[in-house]
DNA sequence: AAGTATCT
DNA sequence: CGTT
């Protein structure tokens, strides 16, 4: 049937433990979208800095329990926004119903995140090759939410040379990892710039984590 | 090094 | 290369 093999190619397993959810967040995304928009006039965007010292061309922000920041300390969960010293924004429900689904759908059942990295992409944006290790418990998975813009997906190994893989990531695509592919390398090539109906010239990428 | 520059 |  033709909407089976659709259904079928929206679904691609990049490795054991790894999966992208074609247009899994389509129908919420309105939803999520309005939720960034109450998070940020709470916990505004910001360029953060590395300990490096180098500023991040993406502007982020966080809601839920704990957020991830950097700045000259290092990298870290912290359960106040350092711009205000107050909690960051509580997680919207319909963020952690969409985490919580997609981490199921790619089988990783119980999911339940308690910080969410919001990421603000304008053109030139990018993100180098990364591991996500700064978290408590690492045999929980990481769902990662793109809205707006598409960008390039960078998927590589277990090792930072490792050779990565180009995938394009649209509106609504969900890419969930965890178990044997949890500490892969990835990142995001620079933003192409364009506009997008949902969010303008920008992408907007929502990041659930178990962070403590 | 979740950063950038620079060379082959 | 270096406010890791």
């Amino acid at each position: 049937m033709i909407a089976d093999l659709f259904a079928e190619s929206r679904t691609l397993t990049l490795d054991p433990g790894a999966m992208l959810l074609g247009g899994f967040a389509l129908g919420v995304a309105p939803a999520l979208l309005e939720g960034v928009a109450a998070i940020a006039a709470a916990a505004p965007f910001r360029q953060m800095a590395t300990p490096g010292g180098r500023r991040m061309s993406v502007a982020m922000t966080n809601c839920g329990a704990a957020g991830w920041v950097t700045d000259a300390a290092g990298y870290r969960y912290a359960t106040a926004d350092p711009l205000s010293g107050r909690p960051w924004p509580a997680m919207p429900p319909a963020f952690r119903d969409l985490a919580r689904r997609a981490a199921t759908a790619a089988g990783f059942a119980g999911f339940d995140p308690d910080a969410c990295l919001v990421n603000l992409y304008r053109p030139g944006a990018r993100m180098a090759p990364h591991q996500d290790i700064d978290e408590r418990d690492m045999g929980e998975p990481i769902v990662s939410v793109s809205l707006g813009l598409s960008a390039t997906f960078l998927w590589g190994g277990a090792a930072r040379g490792d050779p990565k893989r180009r995938l394009r990531i649209d509106h609504g695509d969900v890419l969930v990892w965890g178990g044997p592919a949890r500490r892969t390398f990835h990142g995001i090539a620079p933003l192409a710039a364009g506009t997008q109906p949902d969010t303008g010239e920008t992408r907007i990428n929502l990041t659930f984590r178990r962070a403590l």
